[in-house]
DNA sequence: ACGTCATGCGGACCACGGTCCGCTTAACCC
DNA sequence: GGGTTAAGCGGACCGTGGTCCGCATGACGT
């Protein structure tokens, strides 16, 4: 990448955070950006593809701190706990994780819905699956963990407690449940 | 209603049906329906809302007789057969229904995903939830209702089934798998 | 039949996401 | 430094969903 190039990313990815902290992820707008960061539109474009790209790569940051916590930091969370125990704890994190972003997550909803191949979910997936199937609980761990993780989604999350009033900490008691009722053999 | 207003309604729904029958989903735009029933464009806005609106107008008789055979229809679908049995049967007839209606659905997603208080899906949960209270398995039964009918998404359906060649057999396998896990005590 | 008026209509208009292409310029080699 | 070239840039342009508002017209009471 050319060095002005990655200046311009740059640029522009402090212009968008300033424009979500400002006046909202809905003036998150892909010419406000642009014009926030003396750029043109185009090159807003070329370095994030779409706008749920440029989104993504506000969010990189916290979704690596995120994804590091489960794959590779301290216990229950991490590895060494035994695989029913993490996923367990896998729910809350997930919840708060998303929870934190919703606002911003649900803004680039509208396109993301379609792409469930999202690296974020694949890596959700991925993590569930293999949890399953080193907790051993027989049964078809990919459809499973597939269910499992449909359960920590931002929009379901933002209906669930803003429009019919939940708590977070009934979510997390449900995934509990949930967790427990599918791994039990 | 005037009745000028329902011919233009049955105009309408004319019109995008055999846009849809011609041409796909994808090339369902407002404008396209409009003119296709010379009519204005705000007219279409009027009386469907938006696309999902017009998307949902068209389902809707589709919609009903889905709904009509698990609310009242034959057992083991509808009421008759025990509830577990019920919701056995509940996982194949979504997806199937899902799955006749994939195209439409999917090109109305971006819409629809923010509204998981969109008519159907609360209808889904409605149900789903009743039968878990009915069959007594304990835990929270909304979100556990919430968690099943999660699994019975367009978008997810697609992705397995398309995306990652899953067949259909191994969705509903899997359905009934989830439904045992589940309300097993 | 006629007057009144809410209902409905049309299409100009706007905002936004996304594409395209001719021009610019950083990077690299000699 | 100068020449070459691919990477980058900008902003005009397009299609689409959605809004708005002045005009038309069907419904209804008298």
């Amino acid at each position: 990448m050319r060095a002005d190039a990655a200046r311009n990313r740059t640029r522009l990815l402090e212009a968008a955070a300033r424009l979500v902290a400002e006046r909202g992820p809905e003036c998150l707008t892909m010419e406000a950006v642009a014009s926030a960061a003396s750029v043109g539109k185009g090159t807003v474009f070329r370095r994030f593809g779409d706008r749920t790209g440029l989104i993504m790569a506000l969010l990189d940051r916290s979704e690596r701190i995120y994804q590091e916590s489960f794959l590779h930091g301290p216990p229950p969370l991490g590895p060494g706990a035994p695989p029913v125990r993490r996923l367990e704890a896998f729910g809350p994190a997930t919840l708060r994780h998303l929870d934190a972003h919703r606002a911003l997550l649900l803004s680039a909803e509208p396109e993301a819905c379609r792409r469930l191949d999202l690296a974020p979910r694949y890596v959700r997936v991925t993590h569930v699956t293999s949890l399953l199937r080193e907790a051993d609980t027989g049964g078809d761990a990919e459809l499973l963990a597939e269910a499992l993780v449909g359960y920590l989604d931002v929009a379901l999350l933002h209906h669930l407690t803003r429009r019919r009033g939940m708590s977070l900490d009934r979510l997390e008691a449900g995934w509990h449940d949930l967790v427990a009722r599918v791994t039990r053999t």
